[in-house]
DNA sequence: CCGGACTCCTGGTTGC
DNA sequence: TGCAACCAGGAGTCCG
């Protein structure tokens, strides 16, 4: 699945349901999906049932649920990879047949209800994790997986400062720095592509020559595309994401670059054109986004 | 420090 | 219709 927004859709669907809710079992379907968890799926079982859950949260593509009143304070972080999917059911639902974990919970006023990692190709997992305290908010716990993750874009107390400096200490172009989590997080192929359509932006422009002002629109359009398909619900191309629900999100209907080699541009009609770079599909106007010229910053 | 190659996987779609 | 090749929203590691 999923960026920044099928993410966040999953959070918050997901909050009300666990949140105050009880571990009653938990079942490991398949271990491949503990990849990312320091023991073996005995440990993870053992630990998880009986235990309180809080409210989850979110850093840019990562999703975790801390464990009330643990020592050392700890969390079930989830990662989605390319297709996974958590699905909230009814207790006795039938499951999907990729489902690789589920987790049975007690909730104080909703009752029983079922948990579902489903992931088709296992490149997401589920781990129990320890959360402890990081640079960037010492006030904060995140989980120790997540310590490396930089604020997302939509983040209250994501600093824009901050992120224009560690931009401008890479020499690397612009759309290597959008996926680079480091940096900035949340943003995948889909919306880094719709972000530079927006922008105007070569994927390949170097990061040195973006003047401050176009660094700027980017993000401003970094924001404005993220919270957009957040509102929509997501992108969805087909079953493969869906909220926790099983719907799918609207905002496939909304791309203007990606995906859509071969027909006309939506802002000057020149076809879209799709480039394999980092392994994987870029999709661009070769008239509105062209690679320039601008200054070499002097640092 | 940086980029490219390669890894983890399954399954839907495309093309012969 | 069968089957192989190709493709996919991510991210970590290793190596030059």
């Amino acid at each position: 699945m999923p960026e920044l927004p099928e993410v966040e859709v999953v959070r918050r669907g997901l909050a009300p349901a666990v949140t105050g809710s009880l571990v009653r079992a938990v079942t490991v379907l398949d271990e491949r999906s503990l990849r990312r968890h320091a023991g073996p799926s005995e440990d993870f079982i053992d630990r998880l049932t009986g235990a309180r859950l809080r409210a989850p949260e979110r850093r840019g593509k990562f999703l975790w649920v801390p464990i009330e009143h643990a020592a050392p304070r700890e969390a079930i972080v989830v990662h989605l990879g390319m297709s996974g999917q958590v699905l909230l059911r009814t207790p006795d639902a039938p499951r999907d047949r990729l489902t690789r974990i589920v987790l049975e919970l007690d909730h104080p006023e909703h009752g029983a209800v079922r948990v579902d990692f489903v992931d088709q190709r296992i490149f997401g997992s589920m781990a129990l994790d320890d959360l402890v305290r990081t640079l960037d908010r010492p006030a904060q716990r995140i989980p120790s997986q997540v310590a490396h993750i930089a604020r997302d874009p939509l983040d209250p107390d994501f600093s824009e400062r901050r992120f224009f400096a560690a931009l401008a200490r890479k020499r690397t172009t612009i759309k290597r720095a959008l996926l680079d989590q480091t940096l900035v997080s949340g943003i995948g192929n889909i919306y880094a592509d719709e972000a530079l359509w927006a922008a105007r932006i070569h994927y390949d422009q170097p990061t040195e020559s973006l003047s401050r002002p176009r660094a700027r629109a980017l993000l401003a359009e970094v924001r404005s595309v993220l919270a957009k398909a957040l509102a929509e619900g997501g992108t969805s191309f087909d079953a493969q994401y869906v909220n926790v629900n099983g719907a799918s999100g609207y905002f496939s209907h909304s791309l203007n670059a990606y995906g859509r080699q071969g027909e006309p541009c939506p802002r000057c009609g020149r076809l879209i054109v799709r480039e394999v770079f980092m392994n994987r599909g870029s999709h661009f106007c070769p008239r509105c986004q062209r690679v320039r010229a601008g200054r070499v910053s002097a640092n």
